[in-house]
DNA sequence: CGTTTTTGACCCGCGC
DNA sequence: GCGCGGGTCAAAAACG
């Protein structure tokens, strides 16, 4: 049931990680509504017809059917009305094929037709021959495939010119955040410690665990180490070629390689998976595709100060903490989890879930789901580790956005308390106006970013200026931070079409949270907070928001069209359907 | 029947 | 050394 809810946000989350598609000019589009319809096979949707028009009263509707174009009378459809129920109505043996429209859907359209037009009208009142009726019938049932076959038509130019804005955007962010990678590591390393790291790249040891890694969520590997990843961290890839992401993180990963960016010439190898160590070289895969996590956390490296293996250490268990309201079990983040475990932790009579991506085999990423304990409707989603795979749109941003966090912890030095309040300055300095959104937890066993959405908002922050929205889409990366609020503003006011899940988490959140009394601006925002986590579409601008904002993302949204992942937008319950492994 | 979830056991680090 | 708590494993159960 899930997957189908999933699947149903799918047409328009997959575009819409541009942000295009939640500037209302986009989505004033009756095309791009139609083509959202159409992908999502609702019968008859993609007809220009808006919810209002199909449910309303019959005398509106009456009113409307003097209007004699056909078009116009499918807009006034009103499939509720009695009297229709008693009219003649041929029994058409047919189906569309190509948009999946049900014999009944174009029995009742036609019927409409047929209702609507005067002369159609008295011909079937009059009792005229079935033969006549079977003609127009037929007639309208030609002009109806016309009409689809124009629709959709339109529907592949739209999806071109999307295509090729996409192709567009993409570039220029990924310049983007290029340069301000780059500004930003001049600004806040010490450039004593950045020349350290640069000569330990440039050293290359494979042994060695490069600072930054661990939460790089760049493509699985950069142009030096792409023969030893396709071979090893990918198998599966070539099962399922995501081409369109590939193809971009290929792109990224050339860009990336002459950007002098030395985080971006991180090479990934799965053999280095759990730590700086190379134990994992001898690790055995499991019969799931998992590699094993036996070994010793912090076993000491013969190479390696003790020094470094703190800092090493603790790069690797940094973690970022997701705060957000939601009444789903999970927060769906456009990944594929599937859970290993689960127990009570201390302190909190709710358990703590266990997830691993199964997105790729041995893709080391993992995360815990928790409720708040203070708060059961906080879902507390923890993220750790790296992907060792392309990622679909809405994953690519949640991964880019714990990147883009992780990587503003372990921007400063980590080996010293002054490494997580110099982290504190930074998350203060780029994210200046969203300290009760981003912090930065030092007294946790491992380094953590929260980036609580929690919060609601102020008035004022609410009258925020849509233009002010730093979504890669639109708005400058340096404008205003990604507030929850903003994010809602923007998604609420674009005319964004919500998907089913996400309507109905709003619809439970809103009551619940109310409980009797008038719904307030605080309720309605954290009702659209739980919504929005909820929702791959929101989850992924936030994440693409944030992202932008703090520029360390390695990754971008790919928007291209041709996502190859038809359940990239995850689903509550961690079940997956794409995802196989070896047998055991 | 293959895949996912559940859940008790186990491992490891850490504090005492 | 021991106990505690967090994290993971893996067999069994559940699910589709």
């Amino acid at each position: 049931m899930d997957k189908g809810l999933g699947r149903g946000a799918l047409s328009l989350n997959s575009t819409d990680q541009l942000g295009f598609l939640s500037s209302p000019t986009f989505l004033s589009s009756n095309s791009l509504k139609r083509k959202h319809s159409m992908d999502t096979n609702h019968n008859f949707d993609h007809f220009p017809m808006t919810l209002n028009n199909s449910c309303r009263g019959e005398e509106s509707a009456e009113a409307d059917r003097s209007a004699g174009d056909k078009r116009v009378i499918m807009d006034e459809m009103d499939f509720f009305s009695e009297d229709k129920k008693n009219r003649n109505e041929p029994d058409l043996n047919f189906k569309v094929p190509s948009l999946g429209i049900k014999k009944e859907d174009v029995n009742t359209g036609l019927h409409l037709l047929t209702a609507n037009t005067g002369s159609d009208q008295s011909m079937v009142d009059d009792g005229v021959s079935p033969n006549a009726q079977d003609k127009e019938n037929k007639n309208e049932l030609a002009a109806m495939q016309g009409e689809l076959g124009r629709m959709n038509e339109e529907n592949q130019k739209l999806k071109g010119m999307l295509s090729q804005m996409t192709n567009n955007f993409n570039t220029l962010q990924m310049h983007l955040i290029t340069l301000m990678q780059q500004r930003n590591q001049r600004e806040a390393s010490p450039p004593d410690r950045e020349i350290g790291e640069e000569k330990k790249h440039e050293n290359g040891s494979s042994s060695s665990m490069v600072p930054r890694q661990f939460m790089d969520l760049g493509p699985a590997a950069t142009a030096d180490t792409e023969p030893s990843h396709s071979s090893s961290g990918s198998g599966n890839r070539s099962a399922s070629p995501p081409n369109a992401a590939e193809a971009v993180s290929r792109d990224y990963r050339l860009q990336n390689t002459t950007s002098g960016s030395h985080k971006e010439l991180v090479p990934f190898d799965t053999s280095r998976l759990g730590g700086p160590e190379g134990r994992e070289y001898t690790r055995p895969v499991s019969p799931e595709g998992w590699i094993p996590n036996k070994s010793p956390k912090l076993a000491p490296a013969p190479s390696k100060s003790s020094a470094e293996q703190v800092q090493e250490a603790t790069m690797r268990k940094a973690r970022v903490s997701v705060r957000a309201r939601s009444e789903a079990p999970m927060i769906t983040d456009g990944c594929q989890w599937r859970k290993y475990g689960q127990k009570m932790a201390k302190g909190n009579p709710c358990p703590r879930a266990y997830y691993r991506c199964t997105m790729a085999t041995g893709c080391p990423v993992r995360k815990q789901v928790q409720r708040c304990a203070d708060d059961r409707t906080i879902l507390i989603t923890t993220y750790e580790g790296n992907h060792n795979h392309p990622l679909p749109p809405a994953a690519m941003a949640m991964a880019s956005t714990t990147s883009a966090a992780a990587s503003m912890l372990l921007s400063g030095s980590m080996s010293s308390t002054d490494g997580l309040m110099n982290s504190n300055f930074l998350a203060r300095t780029i994210l200046p106006c969203s300290s009760s959104m981003a912090t930065i937890s030092a007294s946790a066993p491992f380094p953590t970013v929260t980036l609580d959405l929690t919060h609601t908002p102020s008035p004022l922050q609410f009258q925020r200026p849509q233009a002010q929205f730093p979504f890669p889409g639109g708005a400058t990366p340096f404008g205003a931070p990604p507030q929850p609020q903003s994010l809602f503003n923007q998604s609420k006011f674009s005319g964004l079409q919500m998907s089913p899940d996400m309507e109905a988490a709003a619809q439970f959140a809103i009551p619940k949270q109310q409980s009797g009394t008038p719904q307030t601006l605080a309720d309605t925002v954290s009702a659209a907070t739980a919504a929005i986590t909820a929702d791959p579409n929101f989850t992924a601008a936030l994440a693409a928001a944030i992202t932008s904002i703090i520029g360390g993302g390695h990754q971008q949204p790919n928007n291209s069209s041709s996502n190859g992942n038809p359940s990239n937008s995850g689903n509550a319950n961690g079940k997956h359907g794409g995802s196989s492994f070896p047998a055991s």
